[in-house]
DNA sequence: AATCAATTTCAAAGCGCTTTGGATGACCGG
DNA sequence: CCGGTCATCCAAAGCGCTTTGAAATTGATT
C-alpha cells in the first residue's frame, strides 16, 4: 500500500491524503478523519526513503560504536546508553543506526554519513583530552553531540556529562572524612577525557586536606575486571598499602573487591572502596543496600537527556549548542569505613 | 555533490557515471578511470535514500532492542553481539537500525518495519520457548535470523545458536567427574529458549550418572550478580548444600563468587562453580589463567557469523533456510576441583 | 446576482538515484 | 561504399513521497 493506491482508493489526490496525515490544516476535518481510518485500516506508513528524499531529512542518529583500540572492548555502557537514547529518540520518530569500524577510520565514516545523507546528526561517544572528532564534525557540518566532554577543544560544541570531577572530588573527601590518608585511584586511561576529570577531583580533595598525591598510588588502564583486581594485589602488597580505593568503573571494582578478600582482607573494614556506578541495568549496586559506596549517575538517563538535546539541536540548529551538566549522587554502601588504626 | 553535477563536470550523462560507479560492463575503462578519481576528488557517495528509493533496498538491518520486562534489563551481551554483526554488515554495506520500544509494542513494530520498507531484515534476539515472534515474522514476510532458537515452534527459520544443551551437558558431566553429586544450576529465566536447554543438558548429565535432580537446587530469573549471590547464599545455608553449581552467565557468577567468599568458603575448593561466559570484551574471564572453569563462545563472533548468514539470506530469498551451531569450549579454570569429602 | 475571500482540492515538479530502451559512432568484411 | 555488429553513451521513466502554485468550490458580503 502506497500513497497512490490509497488516494485512489479514497477518490482524493495524493496532496489531500499526505497533507491529511500529516497534519496540515488546509484539509477539512471531515476528510482528514476519513483519510487516517483508511490509512489505519490498510495499515498504511509512507515509505521511509521517499519520504526522506522528499523532505531531505533522514530521520535517523548515526553513531560510531566506541571500541578501545588495545582490547578491542566494546564500552560496557553502550546498552543502557542506547536503551535510553533510544527510547526518546523513537518518540520523536528517529531511529538509531550504529557503524563500526577500526578506530583509525572514524573521520571518514563521519564523512561519508555526511556525503550520503544517511543521519541526520551523530552522538560522539568517549570524548578524549582535546578530541580532534569535535573539530573534525563542526567542519564537516554534521550535527552532532558528545556524550562527555573534551578538555583543550575550545571551539563551541553540545555536551551532556556528569559532573566528574565535583563526584570525585566529595568522594575522596568522603573518603578523608573517614580518616583515610593513603587512598588510591583506579581510573579509566587517562586519554579519556572523564578519567582526566575524576583525577582532577581527587586530587582536589587530596590538596584541600594537605595530603601529597602518591604517584604509586594511581593507576589508569582500561577498566576490565582483571584490571581492578591485579592493581590492587600490586598495591595491597606495598610497604604502606592504600586504605582506600577510588575507582572509576563497577566492573574495575569487582576485580578490586575480589583482590581485597583474597588478600584475606575485608572490604569497608581494612580497606574502604569507592567506585563510580554508571546504574547498568545488567550490573545493578546490590539490591537492597548497596554493596558498594558509589557515585551513582545513571548513563540510561544520560542517554534520555542527551537524546533530547540532540533533537532539539536538529530543530533549531542555529541556536548556540546546548550543553547538560549530570550530577552524581554519593551512595553510601558497605563498602566504606573509618581508616583502620595503623599497627 | 551529487550526481548530475559530477555528471555535468565530467560531460558525461548520469547514465554512464551511474554505471561506471557501480561496476557495470558497458562503460569503458578509461571512462570508468576519469569517473572513479572524479568521485573521490569530490568524495561523491550516492544519496543513500535516493539509491534506496531506486533500488528497492533499504540496506539496512533492524533490530529491536532486548529487553526484559521484568528489571528493564538491557541484555548485557548486546554491545559486543552488535560490534561482531555490525563489522561483518559494514563489509557488505548494511547499516544497523535499532528500535526500543515497550516489549508489547514489538510485533507493531515489525509490522511497521515492512510498512514503512524501512529494513531489508531483522535480527531476532533472546528467543523464547515458543517464540510467537517467530510466526508473526514469517507471516508479515520481513526476512529475519534469530540469535538463538525457539523450541516448539516447527516452522522453518533461520538461526545462529550454541550448544547450550551438549555445552552444560559436558560441563556437568565434568563436575559429577570430580566426584560432586550436589550440583546447583543457576539459569536464566526459563521462558527464555536458552536457559531451558542448559536444564535439558544439565537434566541429561545427573540422569546418565543416576543423580536424582533437587528442585531445590535449580534457580532460575534474570541473571544478574545480586541473583547469583543471594540464590548461592540461600543454598550454602542448607542442610546439604551443594558442592558445585552452574551458572549460566559470568555476572551471575561474580555474584556466586561473592556469596562463596562472605560465606568464608574457597572457589573451587569448597565449592566448584562453572559458568557460561560470552567472552564479553569488557568481562575477560581473567587474563593470564581462567578464574572459571567456563563453557565458553564468543558472543562477538556468533554476531559475526549470524550476519553473514542473513546477508546470505537477503541475497538468495527464495533457498531454505540456513542455520548454524556453535559449539562451546569447556575452559578449565581455577573454579573447580574435586568434590570436598563429607564431614 | 455579482464579487470577493476563504476553504478545499488538485496537477505537476522535484528530491537523487537506477535502469530501460534506444541512439551514436567506430569498425569490419564484402 | 554499404549494411551489420560492437562498444559507448544517453534521454527519460520511475521509485514514493512532499510541496508549490493554481483551480474549483463554498459562503459571506455587497
Amino acid at each position: 500500500m502506497n500513497l497512490k493506491t490509497l488516494a485512489e482508493e479514497l477518490g482524493l489526490s495524493q496532496t489531500t491524503v499526505s497533507r491529511a496525515l500529516n497534519g496540515y490544516p488546509e484539509v477539512s476535518e471531515a476528510t482528514r478523519r476519513r483519510v487516517e481510518e483508511a490509512a489505519r485500516r490498510h495499515n498504511y506508513r509512507p515509505n521511509s526513503r521517499a519520504k526522506g528524499l522528499a523532505t531531505g531529512r533522514a530521520m535517523v542518529i548515526g553513531q560510531v560504536i566506541p571500541t578501545s583500540v588495545q582490547h578491542e572492548m566494546v564500552n560496557p555502557i553502550f546498552g543502557d546508553f542506547v536503551a535510553g537514547a533510544s527510547l526518546t529518540f523513537s518518540r520523536f520518530g528517529y531511529d538509531m543506526m550504529f557503524t563500526r569500524v577500526p578506530d583509525a577510520d572514524e573521520s571518514a565514516v563521519y564523512r561519508e554519513y555526511r556525503a550520503r545523507g544517511a543521519v541526520d546528526a551523530v552522538i560522539l561517544q568517549g570524548p578524549l583530552v582535546e578530541d580532534q572528532r569535535i573539530p573534525l564534525l563542526n567542519q564537516i557540518g554534521l550535527p552532532f553531540i558528545v556524550h562527555g566532554r573534551s578538555t583543550g577543544i575550545t571551539e563551541p560544541y553540545a555536551w551532556v556529562d556528569v559532573n566528574n570531577k565535583r563526584s570525585f572530588q566529595h568522594a575522596t573527601e568522603f573518603l578523608i572524612h573517614l580518616g583515610h590518608r593513603r587512598i588510591a585511584l583506579i581510573n579509566g586511561l587517562e586519554t579519556m577525557d572523564f578519567a582526566q576529570r575524576r583525577r582532577a577531583g581527587y586530587l582536589a580533595a587530596l590538596a584541600e586536606a594537605a595530603i601529597a598525591p602518591d604517584p604509586a598510588l594511581m593507576r589508569s588502564d582500561e577498566m576490565t575486571e582483571h584490571f581492578g583486581y591485579s592493581q590492587t594485589r600490586q598495591m595491597l602488597a606495598m610497604d604502606q598499602p592504600p586504605t582506600a580505593i577510588m575507582a572509576s568503573s563497577m566492573i574495575a571494582a569487582l576485580g578490586i573487591r575480589r583482590a581485597i578478600e583474597e588478600s584475606g582482607l575485608t572490604m569497608g573494614r581494612d580497606v574502604s572502596v569507592i567506585t563510580h556506578d554508571d546504574d547498568l541495568s545488567y550490573l545493578k549496586n546490590g539490591q537492597d543496600v548497596p554493596i558498594f559506596t558509589a557515585t551513582r549517575s545513571s548513563v540510561r538517563k544520560a542517554g534520555e537527556v542527551l537524546a533530547q538535546c540532540l533533537v532539539d539541536r536538529i530543530n533549531t540548529p542555529d541556536a548556540p549548542p546546548q550543553s547538560r551538566m549530570l550530577e552524581a549522587e554519593l551512595l553510601v554502601g558497605r563498602s566504606t569505613g573509618p581508616a583502620p588504626q595503623r599497627t
